[in-house]
Formats: structure tokens, C-alpha cells, sequence
DNA sequence: CTGAAAGCGCTTACAG
DNA sequence: CTGAAAGCGCTTACAG
């Protein structure tokens, strides 16, 4: 027992009893004060303040049927997501956005397959009101059931998979594709023409949509675009290395680099540098993301950023409406060109 | 709308019915399943899983008065500790170690002191059974506060202030002073004679211990240990960096150098390395933390690692014996001596 | 605008 | 071992 004892809190009665009123009228002051007067308001208002009120959420939530919290879902092997520091960035700014309409985070974690089920079996028992769900491989299928199941739910990246699924799922996203196309004009606009890049893998939207821009503007713009100009990475350090050794090998008077992640990028500096190329005299290279990988050492990358508190506070707005009743949505944000040493 | 409605889930009432028992029996299953016969518990269990049915916790919550959810809550200026990689495997071990006692972990952010204010009433209201707190400066008003409420709360780090209050939090924290002690004494190993230190700010415990250490082992063995020996950092790189100049100046004979964080460690061995001193050679350099900041660069640090991992089970333990009626404990964990290129 | 009343889904003495 | 009943603290039609 701890020798502080807390004492059992005032109810919605102890208030009334301090106002004079019935608890129906404490209640519809709490609800939005609707039907009223103002004086019995005043009244209750003084009262709560004085007994130092709060409402029991529980009691709440057994007859409204909701449960006034949100829950955070990573369905990530946990690891790779929980050293990405934009994943604190996502995850902070969810907590704050909630926390202003008084809505708390649940962080949940469906790693393994006991996990997953766990956690499924939590939600669909209306513990939650709703999901914001992180995962890289956006064809996640815990998407999927949590949509099928009628749970509202609002995906971090754009989703990749069947059609009809995806679009019934609300999702925020950067604009991949427009940020490619921002880096690529730069690097055209330096002058560079054999620009060549290193893509993520195709089975996520940042390796497809980054690469779609890159083709894009270089068609455009009348310069090469082919595929010995591309080498695909795993967005580890190791593998935008090994791309760009490849690229060295086929192109060998390549002039610019698109890289699709900055972690990549990293190596691509390593491989450029072993190469003795110099950045970004001989090579620009142009990363994405601006991780802290980006200013890890020099040169500092020059890259695209991802609005990632915007991305938090979209994915809370998104899942408000969707528990307000409205239709699901996708939301796509725009990126922006970060100067450095690289390019 | 969502276009899938979801179902009323079923309740006790639809499991007794299945059953053949009253509401009263199913109750008692769920809850241990005492005073109940082997037959009528596995009618009840049978119709559990055929109903699919899960408990509705604010139902059980309004009655028991226990939320069973617990706070995870950040009291951070949180810039700092969102961008500490040792925070994340916190939080994940936290959220996974209570998911095994069925228990979700709320997050909350406590940097503004609006943010307290709200925090401090959403807890005292009882919406959650107890508290794990991080923050920094361990003398944080708000422990105090919500001990003082008499919340169950289970701090991460030694708190550091008055001892009478102090000793009511119960806490988790690494074993700074014998972490200190195992590197000196590696130090001293290597032949070492001249061992000088880069202390962190002294309120905070890591700041206190460390320096303690290290002052005892060479106190033991007969080695300098005066203040001339001693510099502070304020755990940013650029204060290691610093600090570490100034130690040069003053004693340029040193031949070992132990810093009391990975990140100042960064710092003290670029001014090595402006000073022309190579390392290990002309000066060995020990770290503490084995955070990322110890790989991030030639040489790799030989460091002392927090078991965080532990910390956060443990952590989540002792708030659980808290909950059951357990008096406060603190629970001081063993380091590691992690050998890599620096000493 | 207001109060009295029903009821959300559960747990827990209380009888038997 | 079991059931009937009270009650946790709230919200919301329903009368007035």
C-alpha cells in the first residue's frame, strides 16, 4: 500500500449536488452545452472548478461506445523503423496532435504474428477508435483486415497492392515523385547530362515513384534515361555502394547521381570516393530524405526533405474526419530541395 | 459512414446465454475462474471462443476502478531524448513488456508546462494505474508531484535532489559508478599512468557517478586523481571537444582519457586529433553509452553499455509490484565493458 | 431549459 | 459452486 492514499475523485454527482442541479444538466455541460442556460451553466462550471472535477472516461465510453483513444501501430520487424529518427518525428508529433483534442496514443507493436493477432483483437474489440498505422511494405495485410474489419484507419506512405483495396485506405504521403523530379532538375540545372541513379527497391513506393521522376524529367528535358543509368539499392549504406560500382562500371562518364535515400547516398560517396571521383566537382550527387545521414559527414548531402510533422498532423486530421464519418482520403505533400555540399 | 458497419460485439450476457450459465459464472471465469466447477467452466470457455467474445474494458474499469493501462510519459524538452536511439529501445521495450501483462502503454509528452498541466490531470484522474517516467534531470517536479498523488510511478535513472523525497521513487538505472570503475580499471590494464576525464554536468547522475569512478579506481591504485585531471562537458559533442582541449592544455602529458558519454568521446577525439595525438597509441579513449555515436566513426569506441533492454523490463516489473501493493524499490543494473579500437 | 429514469457491460458481495 | 441483484459513473431520449 502506498502511504499516500488517493481518495476516490468527485463525480458528475458531487457536482450537481454542489451546482443544484440534476447530473443531466452537469453532463450537457460537459457535452457542449447545448440546452442549457446560462446560468446553469455558470453554476456547473463553478462547481466542477471547485470539486476539481474530471469526467471517468470509462463510464464514458461505456454508453457512448467509443473509446476517446487512438491507437499507434508499427507492423514493422521492428528494428529498421525504431533507428529511423523520422519514425520519432511521426510518432511525437501524432502524440501532440492527438493530445490537443484530448485523445491519447496508444503505442502498439505487431512485430510477430502472435503480435499481429494480439493487437488485432484488441482493436476490433472497439478498444480503439481508430489506427494510424507505420509500415514500410505498405502492402501490409493487417491494412487490409483493419479495413475489412470496419476500423478506421490511416496509413504513414502511400500503399502499394491491389487497387480496390488500397483506395479505401486513408493514407498521407510525401510527394516522391515530384521530389525526384525537384532533385533532377537541379542536378539538369547545374548542367550535369549523364545523370545517372540509384532506385529503391520496386516493391515500395519510394523506389517506384522516386524513379519515375528521375525518367520523367530527364526525358523531358531530351537527356539519356535508360536503364544502364539505374541501379537498384536496398536503402542500405552497403547497397547504394554496391549500385554506384555498378553504375562506375557501365557509365563510367557519369556526371550526377540521384540517389533514393540518403543512407544510400552515404555509399555512393564511399564508391565515388574509392573511385576517385570528386563530390561534387567530377560527380553531383543528390540524396532524399534528409536524414541525420545527410549531414553525417562531408560532403553534406544535398536532398530532398519529407515533411514529416506535417505528415503527423495530416495523419491525425485525416483520422479525425474519418471517425467524424467522413469518406477515406489520401493526402499527398510536397517535398523540398535541401542545398549542400553535393550537389 | 463506413461502408462496413461494424456489429455490436457480443458481451457477457450473449456468452451466459451460450453457456447456459449466469453472467455472474462467465464473470468469475474471466477473472481466475474460482468457485466455479470444471463443467461450468468449460461451457464457458467453449462459448467464448464460439461467441468471440472480449472483455469490454471500460465496463470492468468503471467497476474495478483500475484503467489497466499504464503511461509511458516523456517529460523531456524533447528535442534531446527524441534524437537518443537508446530512447527508442525504451519505449519499444516498454510497449512489448507490457503487452505480456495484456497491458497498453498510453504515450505521453510532458515538454511545456501546459503539457504537464494536462498530463498531471489525466493521470491523477485515474485514467491510467501508473506512471513510467524519463526524463533527464531525474529532479523533475512532476515525479514529485505525482508521487505525491500517490500514482505509482517507476523512474528511468536515479533521481537526483532532496533524499526524502527522493527515496519514495522508485527507480531503474544502470550502474554508472561501477561502469566508471570497470573502464578506469581497463585503462589502467592497458598500462595507463596519466588518465585524465571529461565528466558530465554534475546534476545529473551520470555527471556525479561516472566522475566518482573514476576518481576511486585511481584513488585505489595509487594514481593522480586531482581536480587538474578533471574537465566538464555538457554531453554535446562540441563540449567534449572542448573540454578535452582544455585537459590537454593543462596536463599534455595524459595518456588516457575517459569520457563520460559516446557523444563527447566524438568530440574529445577530434581534438586529439588536432592536437597530433594518436589514439590508442599516444592516448587511449574510453567511452560510456555505446550509442551509435561509438560506431559512427575511425576509431571505434571502447565504451560502456547501458542495458537498456533490461532497464525497460525491469522498469515495467517494478511498476507491476507497485500496482499489486509493493513498496518503492530502486533496481541498479550491471554495464558492460564493450572493447573496440579506442583503448 | 430541466429532471427523473433507463441502461451501457461488467464485478462482487450476498444468499443459498 | 451458483444465481440474482446491486452498483460503478456516465449519457441520452423522454416528459414536462
Amino acid at each position: 500500500m502506498s502511504s499516500t492514499e488517493r481518495r476516490r475523485p468527485p463525480t458528475i454527482h458531487d457536482v450537481a449536488r454542489e451546482a443544484g442541479v440534476s447530473r443531466g444538466t452537469v453532463s450537457r455541460v460537459l457535452n457542449g452545452g447545448h440546452n442549457v442556460s446560462p446560468a446553469a451553466a455558470e453554476a456547473v462550471r463553478a462547481a466542477i472548478r471547485k470539486t476539481g472535477y474530471v469526467v471517468n472516461r470509462h463510464a464514458r465510453s461505456l454508453i457512448t461506445g467509443r473509446s476517446d483513444s487512438v491507437a499507434f501501430l508499427l507492423t514493422e520487424p521492428q528494428e529498421k523503423l525504431f533507428e529511423d529518427p523520422n519514425f520519432n518525428v511521426l510518432l511525437r508529433g501524432c502524440t501532440q496532435a492527438l493530445a490537443a483534442h484530448d485523445i491519447p496514443l496508444l503505442l502498439m507493436i505487431a512485430g510477430t504474428p502472435a503480435e499481429r493477432r494480439r493487437v488485432m483483437r484488441y482493436v476490433t474489440a472497439g478498444h480503439v477508435d481508430g489506427v494510424l498505422l507505420v509500415s514500410s511494405h505498405t502492402g501490409d495485410p493487417i491494412a487490409e483486415q483493419l479495413v475489412e474489419a470496419g476500423i478506421p484507419v490511416v496509413a504513414c506512405g502511400k500503399p502499394i497492392g491491389r487497387k480496390g483495396r488500397a483506395a479505401r485506405l486513408s493514407h498521407v504521403a510525401a510527394d516522391d515523385r515530384d521530389g525526384a523530379r525537384e532533385m533532377v532538375r537541379h542536378l539538369v540545372s547545374l548542367g550535369r547530362r549523364r545523370i545517372a541513379t540509384v532506385a529503391g527497391p520496386m516493391d515500395t513506393p519510394g523506389g517506384v515513384d522516386r524513379l519515375a521522376g528521375w525518367r520523367e524529367v530527364l526525358t523531358e528535358t531530351g537527356l539519356p534515361a535508360g536503364d544502364d543509368l539505374v541501379a537498384h539499392g536496398d536503402y542500405s549504406r552497403d547497397g547504394g555502394e554496391r549500385a554506384t560500382a555498378e553504375l562506375l562500371e557501365r557509365v563510367p562518364d557519369l556526371d550526377a547521381l540521384f540517389v533514393a535515400s540518403d543512407l544510400m547516398a552515404r555509399g555512393a560517396l564511399a564508391a565515388l570516393d574509392r573511385a576517385g571521383r570528386r563530390v561534387p566537382e567530377d560527380v553531383a550527387v543528390g540524396g532524399f530524405d534528409d536524414s541525420p545521414a545527410a549531414v553525417a559527414g562531408l560532403p553534406e548531402l544535398t536532398t530532398i526533405r519529407q515533411p514529416w510533422d506535417r505528415i503527423s498532423s495530416e495523419m491525425v486530421r485525416v483520422l479525425m474526419g474519418l471517425l467524424g464519418g467522413e469518406e477515406s482520403s489520401a493526402v499527398i505533400l510536397p517535398t523540398e530541395l535541401v542545398r549542400r555540399g553535393s550537389a
